[in-house]
DNA sequence: TTTTGAGTTGTTCGA
DNA sequence: GTCGAACAACTCAAA
């Protein structure tokens, strides 16, 4: 056996279900985990202050758990390939280690490194990695419902057993190793710790829980009833294989259909995620263009766009998405329906212009779900959805946070109007507005625009395209 | 090759 | 209030 391998940790920030770092124990006497700060992807248009703070955490974390194991997490910064190759001149390490990656900036840089380097691809941060899932001609699958049938056919996803005693790591003391920047603490909103032991109890939390009243709580604005797993998965300090096997137990054990079906639509969810990964790995395009749809005219007023972005847009549900998003740097999977639906539709505004906006806000905020959903809901995606399937805001929000609660926890100068109007408040007449304290147009935004006509005009727009 | 059925998440209108 | 149809046309996937 040889002496030293090096762990490159990318995107799976966890000891457990590890298999690139099975892979490094197997192969090597001594490792040495590395993560790489990448200048080009922390100070790129689309990133996030709260989601580096949020990485920076989980490293930190990482590193306590190393610590414990004997090993350590060694920091470095700048270009991977040359940071590698310095660290493995330094370490005398035969090999390298990592979990492939797929987006199209991660499958540039790995293909150079492995040009390069001695790396070994091990795992996946898909379930099912792209290629894995085509149709019958070998053509990758651009529509989801086939896709989720070819993906469940496949042979069920198994996860290396759990071992007793893990093998200590011996990273070597003399290395080189960057301080973890100090995580600024994450904004009191946040309602995320991170690393894997946080990971792991939301997990089980959903699973003892909720996740038999999925189907019917995940919609609900103001419930508790998703996973809240989205920033795990994306940093990996949750295998996604391991969330698709509990998710695969949970339908075996379901007491009964509403339940398995609840289970099932979460693994859906899960699958999702895997679709639009094969997506923009098979598609890069779609990160710039439209997949379908090329000629969308676009109003993109930049004045609606500041109004949509600081959440006052006079529509209650939109302006409490997207001031949710400014608190918790989360938002609820409805709420982001809703939001992108009005900015596309009603307002007219390039999908692009909220994907950035989403990206630089979202704590999981993750190049290919984020395209996908934003193209899903513009019409401009994969998926044949008519383009005429425009949310009503107001409706929507009667639906969804039927009693306000959503509403009036995100816009507390809403906290005073009665339920019937709580999703419309321009409609209360005037003496209530005077009564309450709530005028319209100065406590709170009058409707930036009128939401019958917009739906006329996006109709238009669209059905121009040629 | 041709044919056939289908496509996450909606809204509105009129019976 | 409830229900079904219309909203368009196209492309995908599989037989």
């Amino acid at each position: 056996m040889s002496q030293t391998a090096i762990w490159w940790l990318r995107r799976d920030l966890r000891l457990e279900d590890n298999q690139a770092l099975q892979a490094a124990l197997e192969a090597a006497e001594t490792v040495i985990p590395v993560f790489i700060l990448d200048p080009r992807l922390l100070h790129s248009s689309y990133a996030s202050e709260v989601r580096s703070a949020f990485l920076f955490a989980g490293l930190q974390s990482l590193d306590e758990s190393l610590q414990a194991r004997g090993g350590r997490l060694i920091l470095r910064q700048g270009d991977p390939l040359a940071e590698l190759s310095r660290l493995r001149q330094e370490a005398d390490a035969h090999a390298i280690y990592a979990e492939p990656d797929y987006s199209p900036f991660a499958t540039r840089r790995d293909r150079q490194i492995e040009d390069a380097l001695p790396v070994h691809w091990v795992g996946s941060s898909a379930i099912r990695p792209p290629g894995t899932v085509l149709r019958g001609d070998g053509a990758p699958y651009t529509i989801y419902t086939p896709f989720s049938k070819a993906w469940k056919a496949l042979p069920e996803i198994q996860l290396p057993a759990r071992r007793g005693q893990a093998r200590p790591l011996n990273t070597p003391d003399n290395l080189a190793s960057l301080p973890i920047p100090n995580a600024p603490a994450l904004p009191a909103g946040v309602p995320f710790r991170a690393g894997e032991a946080a990971a792991r109890e939301r997990l089980e939390d959903f699973l003892s829980g909720m996740v038999y009243g999925y189907t019917s709580g995940r919609n609900q604005l103001d419930s508790q009833a998703t996973s809240g797993l989205s920033p795990y998965l994306r940093f990996g300090m949750l295998a996604p294989q391991r969330a698709a096997s509990e998710a695969s137990r949970a339908i075996a054990q379901a007491p009964d259909s509403l339940a398995r079906a609840s289970a099932e639509t979460w693994l859906n969810e899960l699958i999702w995620r895997d679709f639009y990964i094969h997506i923009l790995y098979h598609y890069p395009r779609v990160r710039r263009e439209n997949f379908r749809l090329p000629h969308v005219r676009w109003r993109n007023n930049p004045e609606q766009f500041q109004a949509w972005c600081a959440g006052q847009t006079g529509y209650p549900v939109v302006d409490a998405a997207q001031r949710a998003l400014a608190a918790e740097d989360w938002m609820h999977n409805r709420a982001r329906m809703i939001t992108a639906s009005f900015l596309t539709k009603d307002l007219l505004i390039d999908w692009r212009w909220g994907e950035r906006w989403f990206m630089q806000h979202l704590i999981d905020g993750d190049p290919a779900a984020n395209n996908g959903g934003w193209q899903w809901t513009a019409g401009t995606g994969t998926d044949a959805a008519p383009y005429f399937r425009i949310f009503n805001p107001v409706s929507q929000g009667m639906k969804h946070d039927p009693r306000g609660e959503y509403v009036r926890r995100w816009i507390p100068e809403l906290g005073a109007v009665p339920d019937e109007y709580i999703h419309e408040p321009w409609k209360m007449p005037s003496d209530l507005q005077h009564k309450i304290g709530v005028k319209i147009g100065q406590d709170y935004p009058a409707p930036l625009v009128d939401h019958a006509q917009a739906r006329a005009l996006a109709l238009e727009a669209y059905k121009a395209n040629g």
